[in-house]
DNA sequence: TTCTAGTTTATAATAATTCTAAAGTAAAAA
DNA sequence: TTTTTACTTTAGAATTATTATAAACTAGAA
């Protein structure tokens, strides 16, 4: 990815390129694997790593406005802390509670056999596997 | 169940059978399918239905400790509010975005054909299906 | 260059949950 | 039964993540 691609991602989003979107668009699009993050580890990256300042009012209204332009998912896991992810396709997860890590499983790394159907007048969206971990 | 049987619940817990455990207790476990429920939704019947006063705290005392003896279970669903299951069996979810409607799915309902490997040193634990509703 | 709508920012507000420490109570000890 | 003890409840304060506000700023159109 290359920084035309970003700012094309931004105003393909509706978004004006402003400084702080496209730092934040770099750090989380420019890279070749996806990955998981929350707005605080964001802001910590953001305040060590760029020399830009970030309210962080601005950065939960980003990710948001990433969410909703369909550049960012979100994720559900136990705890307070909303968890957001760069791979926006269906797919799994691996969970370890004791080190709030995440590992992403492809969809073609799951198999359902069986799966009862959905109840009333309402259809099934998507399928999520979580795998809890222990050590 | 009866009133012997949620005496017996706490106290085999090591919970003092107080007032307020008590009608907590019977309001959770004196019935005969398991539900899901908020703290705030606790909160609103016991104070509808109850005579005796319950302050927040003791509510969510009560809940950690009927979760942290095995009594109930924790559910992860998107939202802020954390929500608790009286089953506490390994079991999938159907679950309602729109209505924050949670639906049981036995274990047996679901059959998975084709699983990764855990990660490194780790052990997997347990295996959740959410499945996700739309109309 | 000027104008305008969109954006950032500091700060306040909100919401769920946890903490605190004083007052109350179940159950053991006397 | 009374006393004692440890556990519990309680109101309210504190904390944490997140959202709202409204003034200052800026990208891009005119
Ligand atoms: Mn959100
Ligand atoms: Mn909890
Ligand atoms: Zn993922
Ligand atoms: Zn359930």
């Amino acid at each position: 990815m290359k920084k035309v691609d970003i700012l094309k991602k931004l105003r393909s989003s509706g978004l004006r390129p402003t400084k702080q979107r496209v730092e934040i668009a770099k750090f989380l699009f420019e890279r070749d694997k996806t990955f998981h993050f929350t707005v605080e580890s964001l802001e910590n990256h953001l305040t060590k790593k760029s020399t830009c300042k970030f309210a962080l009012a601005t950065i939960y209204n980003t990710v948001h406005a990433f969410k909703k332009a369909g550049h960012l998912s979100e994720v559900d896991v136990r705890g307070k802390k909303t968890y957001f992810d760069t791979n926006i396709t269906n797919h799994h997860h691996f969970y370890d509670s004791e080190t709030s890590e995440l590992i992403d499983i492809d969809e073609s790394e799951v198999v359902i056999q069986k799966i009862p159907k959905a109840p009333n007048g309402k259809k099934i969206k998507n399928v999520e596997v979580f795998i809890n971990l222990k050590n």
